[in-house]
DNA sequence: GGTGCAGCCTC
DNA sequence: TTCGGAT
DNA sequence: ATCCGAAGAGGCTGCACC
């Protein structure tokens, strides 16, 4: 394993830390540790782990960490003094993810809840000092700063009065779903509703509306959460990040924003502003957990996504541990005036081991199969070159999320735009069709229809402000 | 200066 | 992002 | 329960090359 230039500087120190250490009696109490029975040492170890892991959540920093630790050891001031800081990413937090939105209504059990739409982009974590100094994150903790200079001269205009620093975190638009996508439909006012989960009706409602703007689902708070009786109220735990005063008809968009530190310990601030005229949301920020007041329902996750009937036409050699299989298998839709099988898109989703076993004994020649072919059909509309041809024969349904504009796949081509084909966003297979023969599998029209009405969806409900589109919407 | 591709990022 | 499988 | 790895689509950036 290749270490990175800092990684081998705390190798070092932890090393010389130890001999220290030992010197002074530490081997007595590994001694002692050790003669423990595996379930005691569980309980020994696991309040530390956590306590580590905490810490690690909110300042992913071993420069911080490794040295705190061998200074002071595993106990609560870790978390002092490895806690969250400006402009080092702390993990994201992110809510459970509910396949099934009647199931969702179902655990909910009634309770009061807070939906929001969660817009279709990327995510971002915005630190924000005292100096007006910027830092962005992504989801995986990448500096994207620069990426997002708008919003660096944005985010210290608009922090509220008082507020020394702040850390949000919210969804940009500013790649994928700006391009294809109706611009009135991003300019729509943030939706967000307080319904209880016993009106599923409408629950239901907000959900379509959420997926027809084309947003990737919603997010749903539970609003009734009892006080967790581990927290006292005046609780001031440096690591603990608390949501600012609730006011979600104006805070905008996915950004389940929360606030705000300066280092000292005991100046966290609280939820001040008691002026909440609603059930209150759990007020901490758990970087590191996923919560069960937090849900989301997404567009792919649904059981109600659209599907389409697609043909295998080819494969490539998988790598590694599906080395013996294929995979990804490249699907194609149907032209129905031609007769051609148009390349539509790979597939790596929703196949068992099982089914891969399955599928190379099918096609392989060497493994008694036998139907697949050594160089392109002619009726076959693909630019690519899998490793294996397969002769046309199954079709399988697979579910989808979303069709784009693809600047490489041909299927459709000039249905939609000139010179551009559709493709298949977040496609997983589903099953396969025994009572479908080739002709009876997805056309390319169907696929542009389909694409049609997904526009027109968000067309018809999105709001009519077009112009002047900023570079990130919140 | 334009194009195409590799690499890296996001979902 | 997805998924299935291993731990 | 959690983690890991194999892969999809698309977008952007930077570089080599014409």
């Amino acid at each position: 394993m290749l270490l990175s230039a800092p990684d081998r500087t705390i190798r070092r120190v932890c090393i010389q830390k130890f001999h220290v250490v030992t010197e002074s009696g530490y081997w007595n109490k590994v001694d002692e540790l050790a003669a423990l029975s595996k379930d005691v040492l569980t309980e020994v170890h696991t309040p530390g782990e956590g306590v580590v892991k905490a810490c690690f959540a909110r300042r992913p920093n071993y420069n911080n960490l490794v040295p705190a630790l061998l200074e002071i050891g595993v106990c609560d001031e870790l978390l002092i003094r490895c806690g969250l800081s400006l402009h080092i990413p702390l993990r994201s937090m992110s809510g459970g993810i509910t396949r099934d939105l009647g199931k969702m209504l179902t655990n909910l059990q009634g309770r009061d809840c807070s939906l929001k739409s969660k817009y279709d982009g990327h995510q971002a974590q915005v630190h924000c000092d005292e100096h007006s100094k910027v830092t962005i994150f992504s989801r995986h903790l990448e500096v994207m700063t620069d990426k997002y200079l708008d919003l660096v001269a944005l985010v210290p205009k608009i922090r509220a009065k008082g507020v020394e620093s702040l850390i949000i975190e919210g969804e940009t638009l500013a790649n994928r779903a700006r391009k294809d996508v109706v611009i009135g439909t991003v300019k729509t006012e943030v939706k967000s509703i307080d319904a209880t989960s016993a009106d599923s009706g409408a629950v239901s409602e907000f959900f379509k509306s959420a997926t027809d703007v084309r947003c990737e689902g919603i997010k749903v708070k539970v609003l009734d959460n009892l006080p967790n009786p581990d927290l006292p109220p005046d609780d001031v735990d440096a690591d603990r990040v608390l949501l600012p005063p609730s006011t979600p008809q104006k805070r905008k968009g996915a950004a389940a924003a929360k606030a705000k530190k300066k280092s000292s310990a005991n100046d966290v601030v609280v939820n001040s502003k008691s002026s909440t005229h609603r059930k209150a949301l759990l007020a901490t920020y758990e970087p590191d957990k996923r919560l069960d007041f937090w849900l989301e329902v997404k567009k792919h996750y649904n059981t109600s996504a659209d599907t389409i009937d697609l043909i295998s036409v080819g494969a490539w050699h998988g790598i590694s541990r599906k080395c013996k299989w294929w995979s990804p298998i490249l699907l194609a839709v149907r032209n129905s005036g031609t007769g051609y099988l148009e390349a539509v898109t790979k597939c790596i989703s929703g196949f068992s081991d099982k089914f891969y076993a399955t599928n190379r004994a099918k096609y392989d020649p060497d493994d008694g199969g036998g139907t697949n072919v050594n160089s392109k059909p002619s009726y076959i509309e693909y630019g690519g070159r899998p490793s294996v041809w397969f002769e046309p024969q199954e079709v399988w349904e697979c579910a989808l999320a979303d069709i784009t504009l693809s600047p490489t796949y041909m299927a459709a081509l000039g249905l939609v735009r000139e010179e551009r084909g559709l493709s298949l966003r977040f496609l997983g297979f589903s099953r396969v069709r025994e009572d479908k023969g080739n002709e009876e599998a997805g056309t390319s029209d169907f696929l542009a229809e389909l694409y049609g009405k997904q526009q027109a969806r968000a067309l018809q409900k999105g709001e009519e402000k077009i112009r002047d589109a900023e570079k990130e919407e919140w």
